[in-house]
RNA sequence: GGACGAUUAGCUCAGUUGGGAGAGCACCGCCCUUACAAGGCGGGGGUCACUGGUUCAAGCCCAGUAUCGUCCA
């Protein structure tokens, strides 16, 4: 083996074996165990959260593969509508200077489905590096045939269920994309912004209760006072409560629209007035349902000022309430020139009241970045309420569990008053809605333009026409657990992995994907009794990972880390371009390259995939955000070379070495009985972190035994075995090296596959372990065996660890050097201390580095000694040329203070009348105990410490 | 404004029916001891955000305050 670990030798070439081999494949005898992956964005790459995400995936499925399950990863990626269709526009402009349009629909797909041949298996080879156990020949694309049939099948049964509708609605258009998008999309941000007063004259002769002949409204969006259709005042406000049913003159426009009273207008906010636009504002649209205003939609899909408004009533039918006629010379403007122009259209007729500062809150599309424009259009929307209703069942009744529970809060706050969802999306990229128009404009829904034709007896001299419109990519999305598993065709994988065990995810697609997924599962996938079956039992959250000042990680702040960096390390210039590349402001890229350099100053070292993996489940403690700390992962990639250290001193004392394997002639040294026991804790240990999803303590635990028992001490204690043992001690010592050695290695596989296959090849020849094939990834995991806890080894062992532990503080301590024997004599030795002297002498004297062990007689002081103290044990190492008398006293004084505050502490609690008379008992026996052991300590050190000071 | 979460060592974080404050990294001292200097041995370091309450006993339970974060309005 070489003498540091290289993970860059290993990693890809076994992946590429595990692959060939067909062992992510379900093969398992065991009942069904799947995980349906979160599908990654098709144009994405690879971030930190798919990581972490996939990570505690493949460990979960990697141990419930090794507990014997059918284990199944079900994995794919989505076709991101937008997303895509973007990455394809820029990528034609860029190489052809064309545009979709110059394409055509059919042609611009065609080329979506070649880039997607090109390129859309990025992250699926990035997925790989990260050793990732899915099975691959089972990959699907939400835009594949069996998935699109999927998504058109339940369409058509949501819309014949009443459950899918058509309306004109206000929607959260994005002027950018000229698309539709839902709620969910839309991100709220505050503002600076500004409150224009308006002065709006009263019709005929009407006046307020001061006399005046105008009123004014304020608003934060002036311009759309050329759709306004009423003015709103509150009934009780007294200043304009009889002005109710009268009108005023719209300026600019001249239109005669009337004063309503609603409790929307606010008196104590503004001037009480309030405009009110029902094709422009959701909450006008509101009031303008109320009081039958109509809807006057003046801007057109770029946000930008019709030459003719249009006029609806509400119910969205066409309207000549009103002349559709606007000014002409606002027609073309984009919405913020025309905010500028009407604002000084209305100062110089002298109906600008005032401007005044104001914090607002504005929607942004969280893709294209620009404010929404509420819009009127004709959108298909799901009816969410009637779906919501099983679904939040299904979490009370805890069908489905959250983990960790709180985020069954938000989980139920959104349920509670959900809204309808809006799945339309004005793209071409995407499941085009299975809807078919004739030239009246009905609409007819079915699988095919034929079943249309047949159903409703349309002739073929009657023109119909498909919906331009696609669905929103959350739509398939939702279908993700079923539709992957074959549905509606096949429904034998159905039956064995749905519903799938546990869902990965972060908190932030909770209401995107967790919630409707849980929705159309259970109003379609139905079990044998006909009841709902839920996507997932679980749902597992994780939280951010975050940077290492706890800033979201984002391209355009400069601060993101792709994991495969710190898998294969990047030089700092690499690093830097990878960051400004593309940027562009430079400003900002000059920003963030100071930044880099200040971060990762050398750039940064390759970890390998198990370091990675291993940082990521230390930190998966409880769906809390994580900010990343490159010293931990350096921590961990000196955890693998230390195992691959430790397998390496393991192998070169066991390969072509009786280890026991046919010669059961052997004894065990106190040492192998012990880490025998410590390993099936560990493996305890390790089933409960991993049943309950604490995969950081699970990775706490193999860290802990790894290096803290098995390489300090238990790889020590064979040394003296392996060097000065007779056969039989020898052989036994070996047999424990590599039977725990190789059980390690199974129990650290899910969390580290790669260096725990490499070592276990060369390992498990040696050991009697029955392997079921060549690789450590379809083997069992191990299991708890209580009869293998030797309670007696392990009181010894300690007993052992704290008598060498005493030395070589002393040592420490005096500055003695490692290298130099120690004559040690020994004070107070009881039966149980004698036995274990005998027993373990070489154990003391090799780790100790004693030269040698005297116990004195009774009464005997012996000479002036640095001294310790181990139970009723008092341990001297004579001081003579060795030790310095004020130094030991010194370092007496210290260990006496810290035994007397203990003495101090525990005696208060015991003279405590309460606590003796309410605490339960052992817990007063435990303080008893703990006393008399720091008093017995203490008499001797002071006794110590006099004779010291006395020579 | 409402809901939820967080506040523990210099940093990143554990702390599971309330009963001895922990880990990794960083820090200090000694050591190239035949698995490992990406290492070994030893050591220092915390008013558990604050205030009050319950209790024999509070990092943990309760109430309030502060700061930060997230979601919703």
């Amino acid at each position: 083996m070489e003498k540091t670990f290289n993970p860059a030798d290993i990693e890809q070439s076994l992946y590429q074996s595990w692959e060939e081999q067909g062992y992510f494949s379900p093969t398992g005898e065991g009942d069904g165990y799947c995980i349906a992956i979160p599908p990654p964005n098709v144009t994405g790459s690879l971030h930190m959260g798919h990581a972490f995400q996939q990570t505690i995936m493949d460990t979960l499925i990697r141990y419930q593969r090794m507990q014997g399950k059918c284990a199944l990863w079900q994995a794919g990626t989505d076709h991101a509508g937008i997303a895509t269709q973007m990455v394809v526009e820029r990528k034609i402009a860029a190489e052809e200077d064309k545009t979709r349009h110059d394409y055509g629909r059919d042609a611009f797909i065609d080329k979506i489905w070649q880039w997607k041949e090109e390129s859309g298996g990025t992250i699926g080879e990035q997925m790989r590096r990260l050793g990732n156990s899915i099975d691959w020949s089972r990959e699907r694309f939400t835009m594949d045939d069996g998935m699109s049939e999927a998504v058109q099948e339940v369409f058509v049964r949501l819309f014949e269920d009443d459950l899918i509708y058509r309306g004109k609605r206000l929607v959260n258009w994005d002027p950018k994309f000229h698309t539709a998008i839902s709620d969910l999309e839309v991100e709220n941000k505050d503002k600076k912004g500004h409150m224009w007063h308006l002065r709006y004259p009263l019709a005929d002769g009407a006046k307020t209760a001061e006399g005046l002949d105008y009123l004014v409204v304020a608003t934060t969006r002036p311009e759309t006072m050329l759709g306004d259709s009423g003015v709103a005042v509150n009934p009780e406000d007294p200043r304009y409560k009889n002005l109710i049913g009268k009108q005023v003159l719209l300026p600019l426009v001249n239109r005669l629209i009337p004063i309503v009273g609603d409790d929307h207008a606010d008196m104590e906010k503004g001037t009480g007035c309030v405009k009110i636009t029902p094709a422009h504002d959701f909450n006008d649209n509101e009031v303008g349902k109320r009081h039958n205003l109509p809807l006057i939609n003046i801007l057109d899909k770029n946000a930008a000022i019709l030459t003719q408004a249009e006029v609806y009533n509400t119910t969205g039918e066409p309207s000549d309430a009103y002349s559709t006629d606007l000014p002409s010379e606002f027609a073309g403007l984009d919405r913020f020139e025309a905010r500028k122009a009407i604002v000084a259209a209305f100062d110089t007729l002298g109906l600008l009241v005032e401007v005044k500062e104001h914090d607002l809150v504005a929607p942004y599309g969280d893709r294209s970045g620009v404010i929404i424009e509420p819009l009127l259009t004709d959108q298909w929307y799901v009816r969410a309420a009637p779906l919501a209703g099983p679904a939040v069942a299904a979490v009370e009744n805890g069908d489905i569990e959250f983990v960790p529970k709180q985020y069954e809060n938000m989980y139920n706050a959104w349920m509670r008053d959900i809204q309808d969802w809006c799945i339309s999306r004005q793209l071409w990229w995407g499941h085009r809605i299975p809807a078919w128009y004739d030239d009246n404009g009905t609409v007819y829904v079915g699988r095919t333009e034929a079943e249309v034709r047949a159903k409703h007896s349309i002739g073929n001299d009657i023109n119909l026409r498909q919906d331009d419109d696609v669905l929103d990519t959350w739509f398939s999305s939702a279908l993700w657990t079923f539709s992957t598993l074959g549905w509606p065709n096949n429904v034998e994988d159905l039956k064995k992995f749905h519903s799938t065990d546990v869902l990965v995810t972060g908190f932030d697609i909770i209401f995107f994907w967790v919630a409707r997924m849980i929705m159309m599962t259970m109003h379609f996938i139905k079990d044998e009794n006909g009841k709902p079956q839920v996507p997932f039992k679980k749902v597992y959250v994780t939280g951010l990972i975050r940077d290492e000042n706890g800033d979201k990680m984002s391209k355009s702040k400069g601060n993101v880390v792709d994991p495969l960096d710190m898998i294969d390390g990047i030089s700092l210039d690499d690093l830097l371009e990878k960051r400004t590349g593309n940027m562009m402001q430079p400003k900002l890229a000059a920003k963030i390259a100071k930044l880099t350099k200040k971060e990762y100053p050398e750039g940064i070292e390759a970890h390998g995939t198990d370091a990675l993996r291993f940082t990521l489940t230390s930190v998966a403690s409880t769906g809390r955000d994580i900010s990343w700390d490159m010293k931990r992962l350096d921590g961990y990639r000196n955890f693998c070379n230390k195992l691959w250290n430790a397998s390496r001193y393991v192998l070169m004392n066991t390969e072509d070495q009786d280890c026991g394997k046919t010669n059961s002639n052997m004894e065990l040294s106190l040492a192998d009985r012990w880490i025998l026991g410590q390993f099936q804790q560990t493996v305890k240990t390790v089933h409960e972190a991993f049943d309950t999803f604490r995969f950081d303590l699970a990775s706490q635990a193999l860290y802990e035994f790894t290096w803290n028992q098995f390489c300090d001490w238990y790889l020590e204690l064979t040394k003296p075995v392996l060097f000065k043992g007779n056969e039989s001690q020898q052989r036994g010592t070996r047999h424990t090296l590599v039977t725990v050695l190789e059980g390690l290695l199974r129990l650290m596989h899910p969390i580290m596959p790669f260096i725990t296959e490499t070592i276990w090849q060369r390992v498990v020849p040696l050991t009697n372990f029955a392997k079921t094939a060549d690789s450590i990834m379809v083997q069992s995991f191990p299991q708890f065996d209580a009869s293998k806890v030797d309670t007696q080894a392990i009181a010894d062992l300690e007993w052992v660890k704290q008598f060498i532990i005493a030395i070589r503080n002393i040592r420490g301590e005096m500055d003695i050097a490692p290298s130099k024997p120690l004559p040690v004599l020994l004070k107070n030795v009881n039966e149980n201390d004698q036995r274990r002297l005998d027993e373990n002498n070489q154990f003391l004297s090799a780790l100790a580095k004693l030269e040698s062990i005297e116990v004195l007689a009774q009464g005997n002081e012996g000479p002036a000694s640095a001294t310790a103290v181990v139970g009723d044990l008092s341990i001297l190492i004579p001081m003579a040329g060795l030790i310095d008398k004020n130094a030991e006293l010194a370092r007496l004084s210290k260990a006496i203070e810290k035994l007397e505050k203990d003495v101090q502490r525990i005696e208060g609690k015991l003279s405590n009348e309460s606590f003796v008379s309410k605490a339960p008992e052992a817990v007063i026996k435990k303080e008893q105990d703990k006393l008399s052991d720091a008093q017995s300590a203490l008499t001797k050190l002071i006794e110590q410490k006099a004779q010291i000071a006395a020579l």
